[in-house]
RNA sequence: GGGCGGUUAGCUCAGCGGUAGAGCACUACGUUGACAUCGUAGGGGUCACUGGUUCGAUCCCAGUACCGCCCA
């Protein structure tokens, strides 16, 4: 039965990717037979998440490097996997769950809802799967890893010891005081109530306005403000008692700590420690702040002078610190105006004692509470309106023309009725503005207490190792097994080092409930030392107990430990417990909700034993730290958390550290640098010693691809309709290293055709009998026939042009030369070449072609398999009962020792004859289908040689009915010059003369102009001396060859001459 | 404002010291016993601009212009 003339992907892809796994082709180690390893690890996508086009990009580069190493026979691992998605995940839950008309996460409580979680895990977490299926990723399901894995409510199934890891590296972390506690400044999303990590703020610009304000100067004082041109020149003197600020956000002017302009600024000096007034908030209350000198304002932008917010905003954080300036907190975890805390009249006057030197702690300064009474709970874009407001009406907003252009469109046309009323200068102008990139949120970067890793004292050795593997990289020595990782391409390890170089404590808690729960309990603080019991018996009494419990517990602060689990935790606790007085030295450890429950179990605790007087009844709650872990922090740990870590599994040991990493240039920070610094400070052995770097895939404009838009192509979609392989192949021959690529469905579909090439090919070959009891044996043909020796020969030079180009991760080179050599020399020359041979040829004649034919296909499809897998399974299936499927086919390793340099040499000269011959045929509009007589005038030894043994093709590709020598040529013939031969084609009626003088012409004036160029170049004696010996070789025999044609062409001009 | 990158055929992009390439698109011809998801032939480029290094520059260096991306 003769094959389909199309290979019909939608039907064969599913059935062949079962055929795969059912026989376990993609399991590690699979098809090994050698000691070496190569292993990969999956950027694991979210598992919440469905296959967008980066995905596919990203996951086809990993399986063609994982296919050609298991083919070359490799012990091979492909580790798949999805990371828990904290904050997405939580999302989509919560929205289901409001969608389902459920109760919301906090009325259903942590417990419950965790497991709707998992319960919608189970459902959808397997869609990312089948998608990476689809695109015929050949992963190792049977260890498919979740960073969720083995975490407490866990269902079945989802055992695994993920959680085991990531809770040993905190704990371990934390002992060796790399993880720390703190009040820092982070990015608050209002939606979701947690901090989130840079990766999930999007900046973007929007339209937005800066207000200008005036800071009354501290008891009506006034200065000389003058402003200077660029050269000097005064142009504005005047006397202020105020100091002019420009702000985007009025609304944290509540928190102001003071004023700062920069140290050079001239127009400020005269002020530069002097108090200023916020202008806001109740009049008898006005808070003063200092006016103080920091390098960063700068002096160009607004007024030159900034309000220091430093609770509120990452540069003014930083100008806070330096300047021992108090940080403010205005809003709640919902950024509505905070609520909390004393009335506004006392807060304020406790901000103004600490500026008078008082001193405050910094959870003292937290509790201040400085929204005025009257904006306390509204949401901070009400706030503002507010503030603005009040401070327009109170005169303090700094004024301008109506027509000021700065106001944008509320500005009057210039010189319009009413252009020289004043109003209050609100500039109009595009502000970047950070949103959470899944709640859409404004973000607000709020001062809370968080977790952090101490990024300083591990990034180190993570620095390091890029630092030797660039080194060795660049110095062409990189070596796989030295323990450093090179960044390709170079570019991307600047932006690593620009990163790490740079870095900032790395922010690991997060507010949710979906992720890994941090391991650490707290206890309200039972610190003696200040506390003596008053008969110094080392016992308390009722009255020391009451008075312990009151000023200690509940006034102090919390202490905690960190530990894996509840029991050795306890234990720290008792340690701590056991310096305590009697009867609070026994007291036994519970756990609770938290703060407010733990004292009020303490406080029940202790009024029942002061009724008892049993010690054995006291009871210390402690309670655990209700954030989780970033899932940066887990995903941190991937390499060895997949592997098995803690536990030293064969895995581990065979696989770890492992080869390459394959991710896209946007997660460079987030994950490959942390995976660096954590794998380094946890197992003290990089993950890794390849990092390729792909970049975005676009749309065919250029645009990024999202949602919004609408410009987003679908990868599954564009498989349906053009099938995995074509969808691979293009993404592959689009792979420039560290280019974006433009994605547009022509290519796609260019490519699909190419797959069709190949199967028409075999189909050829399948018809004329070359699979007619093929049985392959692998042995490299060693042919007779020219054409045969020659296509051989090529085949060993794609097979080292595509191995030197998947070594060096040159994707392009790859598909690219695979797809020059099947179409243009295999289905071009190659099949048309072999029809004489096949159909009319002698036995042996048949027989060597099909045998050589055959072993041709093969090499087609054993080297494009890792680039398009299914038609290439495919047809390997089709075309011979095999030992094994071609997904563990062995790789050839034959070089170009193949080449027979004669028959290379020969074939050139016939393909560029039969070239010659069509081009000159379509020029002079012989009809394409006429077989037309041939002359030649001189022809030497090597061309009679080619013409003898290739007479047949030439003919039939050039339609040539026969060819005589002729001493002289007959009138009106077209001129064919090639190397060692003149042709003639007589075509006397038909040849219009005209025309083939502008041809002839026209190729002889490209000769010349090149032969200028080569002999300009040959004449030069500083050419000659300095180029290197072989270029001046090429030179002299290109430039000789080129006179050669040049002569046979002005012969035949000089023949149309005379014609005419 | 700082950093990184780009500017090569109509489009999308390779190349990178020594004859300017590919795919797609375009034009003409073609049912030649694998393929019209095809074949044959063809048109189309001062390799952004200005200098420099070199025997030689699209390629290296410096500057200019424009366009991206990242970070402020």
């Amino acid at each position: 039965m003769p094959m389909e003339k199309t290979f019909d992907a939608a039907e064969a892809e599913q059935r062949l990717y079962e055929a795969w796994e059912k026989a376990g082709c993609f399991t590690a180690g699979a098809n090994a037979s050698r000691p070496e390893t190569f292993c990969i690890m999956i950027p694991p996508p979210n598992v919440t998440g469905s296959l967008h086009m980066g995905h596919a990009f990203n996951n086809t580069l990993q399986d063609i490097l994982v296919r050609w190493h298991r083919m070359r026979g490799f012990d091979t691992l492909w580790q798949p996997g999805q990371d828990h998605a904290g904050i997405a995940t939580q999302m989509v839950v919560e929205r289901q769950l409001a969608k389902e008309g459920n109760p919301g996460r906090r009325e259903m409580g942590r417990e419950k809802f965790l497991e709707k979680v998992w319960d919608w895990k189970g459902q959808s977490g397997g869609t990312i799967v089948n998608q990476l299926k689809r695109l015929g990723a050949s992963c190792d399901w049977s260890r498919n890893a979740f960073t969720m894995s083995g975490a407490p409510g866990a269902p079945e199934g989802e055992d695994g010891n993920f959680h085991d890891a990531v809770i040993k590296v905190f704990v371990d972390m934390y002992n060796n005081g790399l993880i720390y506690r703190g009040k820092r400044l982070v990015n608050w999303d209002p939606h979701f109530e947690t901090a989130i990590s840079d990766l999930e703020v999007e900046n973007i610009e929007v339209p937005g306005h800066m207000w200008h304000f005036k800071y009354p100067l501290a008891g009506g004082e006034t200065y000389t403000y003058v402003e200077k041109d660029e050269n000097g020149t005064v142009i504005l003197e005047e006397e202020r008692d105020y100091i002019s600020i420009a702000t985007t956000r009025p609304e944290t002017m509540l928190g102001d700590g003071a004023v700062a302009v920069h140290p050079s600024d001239e127009r400020y000096a005269p002020i530069v420690g002097k108090l200023c007034e916020i202008p806001v908030g109740p009049k008898e209350h006005r808070r003063l702040i200092p006016i103080i000198t920091d390098d960063y304002p700068d002096p160009a932008f607004g007024s030159g002078a900034v309000k220091i917010t430093g609770a509120h905003d990452f540069n003014d954080y930083g100008v806070a610190q330096r300047n021992g300036i108090p940080k403010y907190r205005l809003m709640d975890t919902r950024a509505h105006l905070r609520e909390d805390g004393a009335p506004y009249a006392d807060c304020a006057r406790q901000a103004q004692a600490i500026l008078g030197g008082a001193e405050a702690s910094e959870a003292e300064i937290d509790a201040i509470n400085l929204v005025p009474d009257h904006l306390r709970g509204l949401d901070r874009f009400e706030a503002r309106k507010r503030v603005i407001d009040e401070i327009t009406a109170e005169m303090l907003a700094v004024m301008t023309r109506a027509d000021d252009p700065r106001l944008g469109k509320a500005a009057l046309e210039p010189g319009a009725e009413g252009a020289d009323a004043l109003v209050p200068l609100v500039e109009a102008k595009p502000i970047m503005q950070p949103f959470g990139d899944r709640s859409k949120q404004v973000i607000e970067p709020m001062l809370t207490d968080q977790w952090f890793v101490d990024t300083q004292k591990i990034v180190g050795p993570a620095l390091d190792a890029v630092r030797k593997g660039m080194a060795a990289q660049e110095a062409g020595a990189f070596d796989e097994t030295a323990g450093y990782t090179r960044i390709l391409p170079e570019r991307d390890a600047k932006t690593y080092f620009h990163w790490l170089e740079n870095i900032e404590p790395w922010c690991i808690s997060r507010q949710l409930w979906w992720g890994h729960q941090i391991p650490v309990w707290y206890g309200l603080d039972l610190d003696a030392s200040h506390f003596a019991d008053d008969e110094g018996d080392n016992a308390l009494d009722d009255v020391e107990l009451y008075r312990l419990l009151n000023e200690g517990f509940v006034q102090r602060g919390a202490r905690h430990h960190c530990a894996a689990d509840f029991e050795t935790v306890t234990a720290q606790f008792q340690d701590v417990l056991a310096g305590l007085p009697a009867p609070l030295h026994a007291m036994r450890v519970v756990e609770v909700s938290g703060r407010t429950a733990a004292e009020e179990v303490l406080a029940e605790s202790l009024a029942d034993y002061n009724l008892s007087q049993d010690p054995t009844r006291l009871v210390y709650p402690i309670w655990r730290d209700p954030d989780v872990l970033d899932t940066w922090f887990s995903s941190g740990l991937w390499p060895i958390g997949t592997l098995g870590w803690p536990e030293t599994t064969p895995e581990l040991a065979k696989y770890f550290p492992t080869d390459v990493l394959i991710t896209g240039f946007d997660i460079i920070f987030f994950w490959v640098a942390r995976m660096m610094m954590m794998q380094l400070a946890v197992v003290d052995q990089i993950p890794f010693h390849t990092v390729y770097v792909h970049a975005l895939v676009r749309d065919e404009k250029g645009k990024k691809m999202s949602k919004s838009l609408g410009n987003v192509l679908d990868p599954l979609e564009l498989i349906d309709e053009y099938g995995a392989d074509a969808v691979r192949f293009t993404l592959t021959a689009m792979a420039a290293m560290g280019r974006d690529l433009k994605l547009s469905t022509s290519r796609i579909a260019g490519y699909r055709n190419f797959g069709t090439k190949i199967w028409n090919a075999t189909r050829f070959a399948e018809m004329n009998g070359v699979f007619q009891g093929y049985a392959p044996t692998g042995d490299i043909p060693a042919p007779g026939e020219t054409v045969n020796k020659w296509i051989v020969g090529e085949v060993a030079r794609v097979r080292e042009a595509v191995d030197e180009a998947l070594a060096a991760y040159r994707f392009n080179d790859a598909a690219n030369a695979l797809y020059a050599f099947v179409w243009g020399k295999v289905c071009d020359w190659y099949v048309e070449f072999s029809k004489p041979l096949l159909m009319d040829g002698t036995e042996a004649q048949k027989a060597e072609t099909r045998a050589t034919m055959a072993w041709v296909i093969d090499q087609c499809l054993i080297l494009l398999h890792p680039i398009m897998p299914y038609i290439t399974e495919e047809l390997w299936g089709t075309t011979a009962d095999r030992r094994k499927m071609l997904v563990h086919a062995d790789w050839p390793a034959y070089g170009v020792d193949l080449i027979d340099a004669g028959a290379d040499r020969e074939m050139n000269w016939v393909i560029a004859l039969i070239e010659e011959i069509r081009s000159a045929r379509a020029q002079m509009n012989v009809p394409a289908g006429a077989k037309i007589a041939m002359l030649y005038t001189e022809l030497d030894e090597a061309g009679k040689t080619a013409w003898a043994r290739n007479e047949a093709m030439i003919q039939r590709m050039a339609r040539i009915e026969s060819l005589t020598e002729a001493k002289t040529l007959p009138k009106g013939c077209v001129t064919i010059a090639v190397e060692g031969g003149a042709f003639a084609l007589p075509l006397e009626g038909i040849i219009d003369v005209a025309e083939e003088k502008a041809r002839l012409e026209k190729t002889l004036s490209k000769l010349e102009k090149d032969l200028k160029g080569l002999e300009g170049r040959l004449k030069n004696p500083k050419f000659v001396e300095s180029a290197p010996e072989d270029v001046v070789e090429e030179t002299k025999d290109l430039a000789a060859a080129k006179t050669e044609e040049a002569a046979k062409l002005r012969v035949a001009l000089e023949r149309l001459a005379e014609l005419a």
